[in-house]
RNA sequence: CGGGGUGUGGCGCAGUCGGUAGCGCGCGGCGUUUGGGACGCUGAGGUCGGAGGUUCGAGUCCUCUCACCCCGACCA
């Protein structure tokens, strides 16, 4: 490609408002231009890196028996109502009636067509199991696009299905996919975790997301430093040590004036944050007001709660319907409340004599116990776990890392096969629903993900099976120097001809110039010729990662370049690093 | 949806007390220059996000509105 005639032009200055490295970089690159929120055009080069990165997914999912199709991305809502999502899901979820009135949606994910799909081509256990995947424009409609092309509205994601005849044969297509994803997100040259998650929205029983460490990350993850534990904080769990045994104490209420934070009434009664109980207040969907307690030293994790109180939504409770229960804001407890659902963190469980709040204002009950003097609806974990709390594994410190999530695995099990009554024929004659799991990876997302990892202050560094060009091939000096010139359109021709795919600034611009867009852009391997290297009969080359540059004989580029290329490629083959 | 911020030429920005819009980069032409974002001359390009209002007069003041960005809520 000539950059003469390039479609898109670089930036020297990225719009002001924009902030991620990646988001700059890929504007300034040429790569992408926004639309509007959260929806962006992929300009040509920015398109030969997504679809390299799809043709990576493309090979790895084809290796392990999957076969593509395409699925629509308008959607008759009456699909979505049969598994309930159309009422379940918010308004991310964009709804709409075609010209008939008929009911429409925008497809946000594809379970219920692919589940469409297998009841009417599925009938017996001779046909399963079965992968099937495409690549596809999804949209969500986010209530807040962020962070350039990390979070966007509208998206290309890779979306895979496993379809199994029981457990046994989710195990394997879901540690398949595990291995498969490895594969990908090493040859696109991605660093990454892959972590125990949430299930979400999609309903399920298991998950992992692999997570590209990151600071423009939106998940926090927790990592043991022996590496055997790794989990999102959505669902991290921590080893709980055992409180010293303790007589129990009577209750005794103390007066706490302003003390309407646990930490002003740990300071206050001169006790440690772990002798205190906590009481967080939410609501339900259902109307329900839930009372959350965990110890003072912890916080309650909100996913945590929601599964333990089987409400998929929470928000936080305001003083009128805290109030309503019989409880105080601010010297909350669950002592003598009623008409709430309480949810105990083990933590309050296991620890005697807690402060907790006396439910009228500027007082605290000293030495309550749960069980004794109150009860919980149920008792679980809820609590959130943090940096430097023990490992679940073997009690060594937690580490926190904020992270991307690229990708995500999920047992789906039978929840939409059962709703959408797809089911199949043992050898027995026996109906059963089709065991399901679903693997996501969003295509721009790891390309934003792969410029967010891998870049300098002057521009990406692309890793070779990403880069829009192998090469970039600059002359420098004056564009009527028709022996530069002409050095440069021979090593163009020949390197093109040789299969090498070369961005070639041919451009009548200052070396400067050339330079800066070139390690903006971020091709592995930079050439260039002037009379100065000519004069010995050499290209000068250097490795976009490189300080140093080296030189070499004409008629030697090619080859040297194909071996550099084929260094490069070397460690980004999807095999384990050894 | 809450909090904060920004909208002036393609990009980055200035615009004082309300007086009829400017700078840098980029873009076109000519000339000089040519290994780290050159220089000179000369041009083109703006209904100041939109609507309404106050005023003799609004980029500037008031009201409403739209868009975008950041934080939070939410979310795979």
């Amino acid at each position: 490609m000539r950059m003469s005639s390039l479609f898109g032009r670089t930036l020297r200055e990225a719009p002001g408002d924009v902030e991620l490295p990646s988001h700059k970089l890929l504007l300034r690159g040429a790569f992408v231009r926004p639309l509007g929120a959260g929806i962006f055009s992929l300009l040509p080069l920015g398109y030969r890196v997504v679809r390299k990165a799809e043709a990576i997914i493309r090979e790895e999912m084809d290796a392990i028996g999957g076969q593509e199709l395409l699925m629509p991305v308008v959607h008759p809502a009456e699909l979505w109502k049969e598994t309930g999502r159309y009422q379940a899901v918010g308004p991310e979820l964009t709804r709409f009636q075609d010209r008939g009135e008929r009911d429409m949606v925008l497809a946000m994910t594809h379970e219920e067509v692919v589940t469409d799909l297998a009841r009417s081509e599925i009938s017996s256990y001779r046909q399963l199991p079965q992968i099937v995947y495409h690549l596809q424009t999804k949209w969500r409609d986010e209530p807040r696009a962020r962070g350039g092309l990390i979070r966007v509205r509208e998206f290309t994601m890779k979306d895979s299905y496993s379809l199994d005849r029981d457990e046994a044969g989710l195990d394997t297509a879901y540690q398949t996919h595990w291995h498969a994803y490895e594969r990908i997100f090493r040859r696109c040259g991605v660093a990454f975790h892959v972590v125990g998650a949430d299930t979400g929205m999609m309903g399920g029983t298991a998950s992992h997301e692999f997570m590209a460490p990151s600071p423009a990350g939106e998940d926090i993850i927790l990592l043991s430093p022996s590496g055997d534990y790794a989990a999102n904080r959505e669902v991290a769990t921590f080893r709980r040590d055992a409180p010293p045994a303790e007589d129990l104490l009577p209750v005794e209420e103390v007066e706490t004036p302003n003390a309407t934070t646990i930490q002003a009434l740990a300071d206050f009664l001169g006790v440690p944050l772990a002798r205190t109980a906590k009481a967080v207040f939410f609501k339900g969907d259902s109307g329900r007001l839930v009372f959350a307690v965990v110890r003072g030293d912890l916080d309650v994790n909100e996913t945590k709660l929601r599964k333990a109180c089987g409400e998929p939504n929470l928000t936080p409770a305001t003083a009128e319907e805290i109030r309503a229960v019989g409880a105080e804001p601010g010297y909350g407890s669950p002592v003598g409340v009623s008409g709430a659902y309480v949810v105990a963190d083990e933590s309050v469980r296991d620890s005697p004599n807690l402060v907790a709040g006396a439910n009228r204002p500027g007082y605290h009950l000293k030495h309550t116990n749960l069980g004794r003097d109150w009860q919980a609806d149920t008792v679980a974990d809820i609590a959130s776990a943090e940096a430097g709390f023990p490992s679940p594994t073997d009690g060594a410190p937690l580490t926190a890392e904020r992270a991307i999530e690229v990708g995500n695995i999920f047992k789906l099990g039978t929840r939409y096969s059962a709703a959408l009554g797809a089911t199949y024929l043992d050898d027995e004659g026996q109906s059963h629903p089709i065991v399901m799991g679903s693997y996501g990876i969003g295509a721009g997302r790891l390309v934003a993900t792969v410029a967010e990892q891998r870049h300098d202050d002057k521009g990406i560094l692309w890793p070779v099976t990403l880069a829009p060009y192998h090469v970039s091939l600059l002359w420098l000096g004056k564009a009527d120097d028709a022996e530069t010139v002409g050095a440069g359109d021979r090593l163009y021709a020949e390197l093109t001809a040789a299969g090498v795919e070369v961005l070639y600034d041919d451009r009548a611009d200052r070396a400067g110039v050339k330079f800066a867009d070139a390690e903006l852009i971020g091709c592995p391997i930079r050439l260039s010729v002037s009379s100065r290297t000519l004069a010995r009969g050499e290209a000068e080359l250097r490795p976009r990662a490189a300080e140093e540059s080296t030189f070499v004989p004409l008629a030697e580029v090619v080859p040297t370049v194909q071996r550099l290329l084929a260094e490069l490629a070397a460690p980004l083959s999807g095999d384990p690093a050894s």
